[in-house]
DNA sequence: TAGCTAGCTTAGGCGTGCCTAAGACTTGGA
DNA sequence: TCCAAGTCTTAGGCACGCCTAAGCTAGCTA
């Protein structure tokens, strides 16, 4: 990975928007096919196209017809810089300023295209350098390593599974408060009674409390 | 003022950067001319030109040849509100996550268009509810009213005044840092010595020693 | 094998925010 | 009074990031 941050390197809000999409789809292990960036990024599949020679004139990615894009070690490297940005900016702000886990998403995606390399550190530091974000996600390190996870979705536990909750999906706020009213925090221990039938609920226990996990709910949860 | 808040109002980064410069230059007492504005921004007069009749139409600013740009009532809101931003900032990454007076400026100037009503909040209230960022100029209430400022320019003391160092401006960290390098911050008492002859520095005599404060410090230095 | 369809790219266009170059208006000095 | 200088606007253009519409390609199915 370079060692320029993504701000001396100016790249723009929207060429970072399209690596860390980019990043997320798994561009790093395989080519990701334009179509599916376009769902991703709610543009248009053209708008892919352009964007996409652009990041390959600077090197960002690479790209062709065949296979799709896929990140060159440098743009992972921008990539994991917005992933470590928008982490720590969630984590600061539901740590240091109180926000719920659900308010944070919005707020870290504008901010994390503008915090400087300094802020990003005094952060890090005031928070005591956190490994992982409020939902559960791992902060990449400024090397761009990341811990691996052993988790699995909540969607594929069998009845009798005594888990706790290790991760969520960051994206729906209205989700991530109706698990916390269903008593579903990060680290929350419950016990899985019923597997989910003929796309029913499944079935906890938690605390002595027998809850209904919608399947949309267990969907973008995780356990271990 | 408008109730709406600038994100909600859409205002972009530029129109923002537009308004909140006309602020700074007083726009809201007296027109201000587009050359003036073109200056401060370092843009081109054309520019200018293009932007204050997007203003216009948006009832942000009144514009007629004759005199220059004013703002009208939402144009000064919105200019307060990137003003609040701006300071808060600043504050807060001093107090929070000490920054030092002279790191502040750029950042905050990046951060303030994309920072979210709820995020201010939570900052104002982090702080205790300041009242002046760490250059000592005041941050506007949301309801856009600023206490009266009453420091006169370092520039302006006769010997023998005995004075304290209220406010500086935030723009030149270089000489943000040479004024603390001199022992100068804010709050700090000193009595003036010797006033500036033929271009000279001023004298002051600051905790038994003499200092020499050259002209281009004791211009962006205000004391009372 | 021929044709259809899904997916990608090209072409052309739009809004924003900037530019330079050239014209118009003002204002003060000769 | 009239010219010169400074200021402002107009005209035309560019990069960015997006769009729609139309064309191309490739792979699957009949």
């Amino acid at each position: 990975m370079s060692k320029l941050t993504a701000l001396a390197r100016h790249t723009s809000s929207a060429q970072e928007d399209y690596l860390k999409a980019l990043y997320g789809l798994g561009a790093v292990e395989a080519a990701v096919p334009p179509s599916r960036l376009a769902r991703e990024l709610d543009v248009s599949p053209a708008s892919v196209t352009d964007m996409l020679a652009k990041l390959a004139v600077l090197g960002l990615v690479t790209h062709d017809r065949a296979h799709g894009a896929r990140l060159t070690p440098t743009g992972r490297g921008v990539a994991l810089e917005m992933v470590r940005h928008h982490r720590l900016l969630e984590a600061y702000l539901v740590q240091a300023l109180g926000y719920r886990w659900d308010e944070v998403h919005d707020e870290a995606d504008r901010l994390e295209h503008c915090i400087s390399e300094v802020l990003e550190q005094r952060m890090f530091q005031a928070l005591g350098g956190p490994s992982f974000d409020p939902h559960g996600d791992p902060i990449p390190s400024t090397r761009g390593s990341l811990p691996r996870e052993h988790d699995r979705c909540l969607l594929a536990c069998k009845a009798g599974d005594r888990v706790r909750l290790s991760r969520v999906s960051d994206r729906e706020p209205e989700k991530l408060r109706a698990l916390r009213a269903l008593g579903l925090e990060l680290g929350t221990a419950f016990e899985v009674v019923g597997e989910s039938r003929w796309e029913g609920p499944l079935e906890l226990r938690l605390n002595q409390r027998l809850v209904q996990v919608p399947l949309g709910l267990a969907r973008i949860a995780f356990v271990h």
